[in-house]
This record gives structure tokens, sequence and C-alpha cells, in this order.
DNA sequence: TTAATATATGTAATGGATTACATCAGCTAG
DNA sequence: CTAGCTGATGTAATCCATTACATATATTAA
């Protein structure tokens, strides 16, 4: 493998001008940069980013850990993230916990080996503390989750807003009985759309009912299971807001099983707006979340920190959007 | 930040020594070990990864190259490797191409930079003599994926055969007129699957009908559109075979919208087994490949190209099988 | 003309762990 | 008693690019 060395003995140059053709090329002077510039194509050299990364104590490299990449909401956020980080030269490396917080905490510790700058978490589930110290010794973005009063960058939506948009929906349309189907409750995020939920319900007139929610944990499984719960234990509602678009899809498969129609005999609304929500039958109406750009926001803050150690840290909440489609009978309800 | 020399000074041995403290425990005398040991926790010492890695001309990472993270048959398999990765001590690069192959050719001249020491290719569009110069100076592993002929590892399942099988299945049923949605036809893996499809008709007595053919290119919305056109030609088959399970949801989708049925008017089965394929209704009669698997294959085929330079190329053929679901009938003629 | 400044390039220390080789003590065999 | 070996540890070169500092030359100001 060519090394630096290589090159500027062929350029006859020291390996300092060298390291300067790369870093700043503006101050050699014409000639020595063209011939710089020869020896390196002549023996098609590149930097080995090994011993740059040692010199410089950094290795351009941002730790992303996701709860679960085969969620298309994560993947992409992910997209996102790494559509800032190629452009800015950072690698992205992968950690994927399968919501395993033990997992999340190994990966973690990897920064101190310096296998990474600094990390993005999409998932904030180990003790506020714990993250707190970490992000004082590295940069640390959270994004979609967020810690209640904790000195962190953050990029989300604002879920107590959105959630509560989504139950508002459903109320204007005449619903009564909204059943809840929350995420994991160890989540700030399942916690704050299950605020949303009684807020709506609350500025409405209507009762807050514990024995209207339900709690999943993301998957469609736990939509599905839930749902056929519900409707065993016979106290039917009329409409349903689940915490993500997963858990809305598994819930209608269970209504269909009992010979119930979406939205005929319940309504659902989603969260998140992953591609399959508009391809199911019905097309779900949901809370659309700006998912590319909440990556590339997280990387842009990320890069922020990097640069700049004493940043104070920026909390950045994106907007959403409802998008109605026929899971909630809006439309034949407008006939 | 401690260094080696720090834990050195203070357990008063060498670097050398606490060096071996990690590589090797077994030759130090139990005396100087727990000593080694204690001044290690003492410190809270951790090694720096990044002179490690100078030193050792390698960074025990992998880079991966994927067409499309947000697509979950790819993201599986992302999870296989990653399994094998983390207890190997591996960590995994990530690079979501989007389909573009100039991105394939950008992530792996990274290569080159030694950002990684070798990678796993879970799309192969680039020209494979320019994919073969690569695997003879690094590991390389192709998933799902190959190049006939080639001397590079491989894992895949056995494409031919199964989309024979999946056409065949519809044959049993009594299908004649059956359509093939598939994928690009730049990539080896939609030439394979045409090809059962075209096995399976010879095998069975009927004429191969090129006009039965339509190209997708693996998302929703080709199998949306083509198979809008499809009935819009008002040539209607009997069943569809699609090359996936995106593009046969999306055709189902179409369907409906002219007021057909699937399957009582038109059959469908996919290819891949994704999540949604349960779930969605009809539930997806389809191939399930084992993603995990192929994934954990080709992390064990990397490792074992990065221990043993002079390997001979393997090619893994891991089976697959039909799942019956209810997208082409098979229960409904069972009753 | 000389001092001061700007421009271009080189010298060599540096980052932190690894490891080939050297050393030394203690032991065994002849 | 000595040559030869084993086991434990140290010394110092090495991986390769970066960069603070030094030097040399050209240019400008006074």
């Amino acid at each position: 493998m060519t090394k630096m060395s290589d090159v500027a003995k062929l350029a006859r140059v020291s390996t300092a001008t060298v390291s300067r053709f790369f870093s700043s090329p503006g101050v050699l002077s014409q000639e020595t940069r063209e011939r710089v510039e020869a020896a390196i194509g002549q023996l098609d050299y590149q930097p080995n980013v090994l011993a740059r990364n040692l010199r410089k104590l950094e290795n351009r490299t941002v730790l992303v850990i996701v709860p679960d990449i085969s969620n298309t909401f994560f993947s992409k956020i992910l997209r996102g993230i790494q559509l800032v980080a190629r452009s800015s030269g950072y690698k992205v490396l992968l950690c994927d916990t399968e919501n395993d917080v033990e997992l999340e905490k190994e990966y973690l510790n990897s920064l101190n080996q310096r296998d990474a700058d600094g990390c993005i978490l999409l998932t904030a589930r180990l003790e506020k503390k714990m993250i707190e110290e970490i992000a004082v010794r590295y940069p640390l973005v959270l994004a979609c989750e967020y810690y209640p009063g904790a000195d962190i960058s953050t990029v989300s939506i604002d879920n107590i807003g959105s959630a509560s948009k989504a139950t508002e929906h459903l109320i204007s349309l005449g619903h009564k009985k909204i059943v809840h189907l929350t995420g994991p409750m160890n989540i700030i995020l399942s916690l704050d759309r299950l605020a949303g939920y009684q807020q709506a319900l609350l500025a409405n007139g209507l009762a807050f009912d514990a024995s209207l929610v339900y709690h999943g944990d993301f998957t469609y499984q736990s939509g599905y299971y839930q749902m056929k719960k519900i409707i065993s234990q016979g106290n039917l509602p009329t409409a349903v807001f689940a915490a993500n678009d997963e858990m809305a899809i598994g819930a209608i498969k269970a209504i269909r099983e009992y010979g119930l129609q979406v939205p005929g005999d319940i309504a659902i609304v989603g969260f998140d707006n992953i591609e399959i929500a508009s391809i199911f039958e019905p097309a779900l109406t949901t809370i659309a979340q700006p998912m590319t750009e909440i990556g590339e926001y997280a990387m842009n803050l990320f890069l922020a920190l990097t640069k700049d150690e004493k940043m104070k840290k920026r909390r950045y909440v994106l907007s959403d959007c409802l998008v109605i489609r026929s899971s909630c009978g809006y439309f034949n309800e407008m006939k």
C-alpha cells in the first residue's frame, strides 16, 4: 500500500507538503501542487484514514443507536442521518439494539474506546443520568425521544400536541368512546402520546377513562393482541388511537377477524405515517412525522456539537401533520 | 483520557506488559496480572482503538452496502450480520445506496482508505470485473445476489428454483395465464426469478408469453402502476407472480381499485416473506427467505475471509420455502 | 540598505498501542 | 558446574499522517 512518504519521495517534497496538499492546498505554490498531484495520480495514493484518525484523535464516525432497524420509521430517519453524514465526510456505525437496553449500554460504551466520535440515539431507555454523563464527554444527540429537563440536544416532534390532534380528529367525527393503544410505558414518547390523548379528551369535555388505555410495544403483534383482548372483553369502543402505525394495522387485522369493519364499526388513527400506511386497506389516517428531516436535523446538530464543544444544547421541535385517509371514515362522513 | 503508559506506570510494569494483559493474559505471572488489573480498574482504562487499529492495520469494521434500508427484507439481513459482527467484535458501517450505483462505487472506494477491513454487498449492480478486482484485495462477500462465474464468496437462495416453485404453485391451482412482475432487469436476481418462472411454465406444458412479463423495480409503487397498466390493457391474467412482496402488495391494491378480488379474480404470489406479508389482507402467499440466516452466513463468511487470505471462495445456497396463505386462494380451493 | 514581513517548505515530535527482539532469573540435564 | 532452556518482562521500533516550529527565500516598508 503506497504511503505518504512514497508520494513525497516521488514528488521530491516532504511528507508535510503532501499532507498540506490535502488539508490546505492553497498554501502550496502552483508548481509544487502540480508535482504532488502528479505523484498522487501516478501512485494512485489514498491517505490512510487509520493514521489520520490516531493523529487527530477523532474518527469521523457517528454511532447511531436504533431500537429496531426493521421498523421503516427508524430506517427513514437513518437515511436522513446518512445523507448529511456522507456530505460531511462522516461514517455511520450502525447499532441495532433490538429493544435491548443492555445492548444500548454496551454500544454506548464503545465511545470510550473511540470507536466513534459521538452518537445519535433514536431510543432513550437508559437512565437519564447516565445519558447526561455521556453527553458531557461526547457529542450526543437524541432524536425522536428526549429526557425532560436534561441538557441534551434533541430533535423531535411535539408528541403531546400531535397525539392531541389525532384524538381531536376522532372526537370531531363524533366519537366519544376512544381506546388508546400505547407504546411501551418506559419511554417518554409513549407517555407524551398518552398525555396528548388525555388532553384532547378533557379539552372536549370527555372524561378520561383509564380502562380504555391498553399497552402495546409498537409491534404489529401487540396491536393485534391488544385489540383482540378489547373486543373479546365486549366493551367495544367506536374508535382507536394507536401510538404507531404498526399497532394500528395489527388492530385493524384483529377487528376484521371478528367480522367488524374499519371504519364502519371502529375508526382507527395511527401515528408515524410509515410507507405501508398509505397502501394498507383501509389506508391509515395518521400523524405524519418528517422522518428524513428528523435524521438530517439530528446529524446537523451532531456536527455542530462536534465543532463547538461548548455549544449550548438545542432542542428542535419539527412540525408534523395529520394525514387524513380512510381508516376513520372521514370521507364517508363527508358524503 | 488515560493511556496505556499511565496504567503501566501505576502498575510498575512496561506498556508491553499492559498490552499483554489484554492480548494474552496467560503469559503474565499471577502477581503482575493482578497489579495490572488493579491499575486498570483504578484508572478506568480502556484501550484506544484508534491506536490499535493503526498498529494492526485493521479496524475490525465491515462495510455493509445496502440498496435500500427501508426495505425490511434488507434490514432483517442487516440484523443477522450485526448479530455475528457483535459477537466477534466487529463493527458495522452502514452504507445505504438508495439504489444509486454511483454511491455504491463511492462507498466501495472507502475501503482503500481503510475505513473498513472489507465489505458485504447486499446489491450487485456494478460491473463484475470491478467487484472481482476489489475481492482480490479485500475480504468481500455477496449476499442475496451473485455474479455468475465470478470467484467471489456468496450467500443466497436458489432464486431460479424458488421462482419456479412459486409459479408451479399457481399452475397447480389451475392457472394458465400467469403474469410475472419482475424486479429491475439489471440485476441477476430478477433475471433468475424470471428464468424460474419460465422454467415452471415449460415444465408444465405452458407456453412462455413475453407479453405477460412486466417490469417493476421492487417498490410498492411499481407493482401498483404495472398492475394498473395490465388491467387497463384489458388482457386480464388469472394470476400474478411478483418478484417481491412489495410489488405483490402494490398489485393487490391496483386490482382492488378496479373492483376485482384477490384471490377471487386474480391470484397473487409474492417473494421474500417480509413481515407485512402475513398481516396484509389477503395474507400473501410467498417465498420465505431465511433473512437473518443469510446475514449470519454472510458475516461468518466474511470473518473466514479475514482470517485466511487465501481461502477458497465459497458459495452457500440456503433453503427457502413456499409459505401458503390466502392470496392465491389455496384455502378456498380446499374447501 | 536594512529590518520586517510574507510565502513556501522542511524537520521532527506526536498520537497510543503492538510486537520482534533482547534480557535476565531460575531451572534442568549432562 | 555449565550449556541450554523456560518463563517473565522490558526496550524500542513500528504503524502513517499531522502539525508546531524552524528555516529559507522573496518582498515590502522605512
